[in-house]
DNA sequence: GTAAATGATTGACT
DNA sequence: AGTCAATCATTTAC
């Protein structure tokens, strides 16, 4: 089993193993089980060290971090998985990483120490300098050992669903620096709230989010602001109703007319008008076309041109507000004469 | 507990 | 492909 878990000839090597090992869906089972056995079978600090890497030259000894490793690349492993979540667990990493850092401070100043002193032989010294690792070894197991039950207990304490939890829910609030951005950029644009792609991508890198969220942030925005063009298209032409309305109804101080089969015209560009209602003409052919008044423009909202090109459907606006205006206008001239015909 | 706010998704449209 | 409108899912405020 010491061969097992025998590292390399570095460190690094041993950490570059490991990392690859980790890749394996079946590496933390097998770590664990490890860990577990050499607890376990108790495994003499002999067994998993290898004299032919201790000793021999004056650089630093290696002794065989094989079985702390193991221990702490599952503790490590361990808290990659739960530190997002848990500030505790981070919390704990932190203290980890310190408590290894002051032994192996400990151990840089005992080893200085060693070779600050005079040895009788060669062997005398490695002798000594053997059990300095030994000692700080043994002190980093503990260490391990201590900071995994506590890992274990923060284990149980959290919630079930959030110890495996491959599903992270969605982070929710964008950043604050991303809504500052879009919502300024908005409030400029309030005439025509539709940012280019290039734009869209500065306000993305900018406040540090995607472009679809950027893209959604503003559609929700347009729509939940009655900002978007159908909305504003719809919101002039009722306007401007009412206006007419208001003019037939006398609210003007005009003396009131009986316009009835106007308003009920008017009414029926409401109920027909793509403005207020998807697939239909906005003109019927009982009432008098634009083309009849002279006015000619390309299909109104149905112009493709107007989602790919902003300003032409810019000019969708005022071309369907003319719209509206125009049939209003010649409609009520026209009941006038027929009005007047009748009468 | 509930309503409001908000980010994301979906289906339809051009 | 871009947009809209409706809707879902979740968080936040009360």
């Amino acid at each position: 089993m010491a061969s097992l878990i025998q590292s390399d000839k570095s460190q690094e090597e041993t950490n570059t193993g490991l990392c690859k090992l980790s890749a394996h869906p079946m590496f933390q089972d097998l770590q664990a089980t490890l860990v577990t056995e050499c607890f376990q079978a108790s495994v003499p600090y002999t067994l998993c060290s290898d004299q032919s890497i201790v000793g021999g030259s004056d650089a630093e000894p290696i002794v065989d971090p094989s079985f702390a490793a193991v221990q702490e690349a599952h503790l490590q492993s361990q808290f990659q998985t739960l530190s997002h979540d848990n500030p505790k667990v981070h919390e704990l990493q932190n203290f980890y990483s310190t408590q290894c850092a002051e032994i192996e401070t400990q151990r840089c100043d005992a080893i200085a120490k060693l070779k600050g002193q005079i040895f009788q032989n060669e062997t005398q010294y490695q002798t000594e300098l053997f059990e300095v690792h030994t000692f700080h070894d043994r002190q980093r197991m503990h260490l391990t050992s201590r900071v995994s039950s506590s890992l274990d207990l923060l284990k149980e304490a959290m919630p079930s669903g959030s110890i495996v939890t491959s599903s992270k829910p969605k982070s929710r609030q964008l950043n604050s620096r991303a809504i500052e951005i879009m919502t300024n950029w908005f409030d400029r644009n309030l005439d025509n709230p539709y940012p280019s792609e290039i734009e869209k991508e500065r306000m993305a890198d900018e406040g540090n989010v995607s472009l679809g969220q950027v893209k959604a942030w503003f559609a929700n925005k347009r729509n939940r602001t009655n900002n978007t063009k159908p909305k504003r298209q719809k919101i002039q032409v009722e306007k401007k109703l009412l206006t007419i309305c208001s003019e037939i109804a006398g609210d003007d101080g005009r003396t009131p007319k009986l316009y009835g089969d106007i308003i009920q015209k008017l009414s029926n560009i409401i109920n027909r008008s793509t403005v207020f209602n998807a697939g239909t003409p906005i003109l019927s052919h009982d009432i008098i076309s634009a083309e009849n008044l002279g006015y000619h423009h390309q299909e109104g909202y149905h112009n493709q041109e107007g989602y790919h090109n902003p300003e032409g459907y810019h000019n969708q606006d005022t071309a369907i507000f003319s719209h509206g205006l125009l049939v209003a206008d010649s409609t009520i001239s026209s009941s006038d004469d027929n009005s007047n015909g009748s009468t």
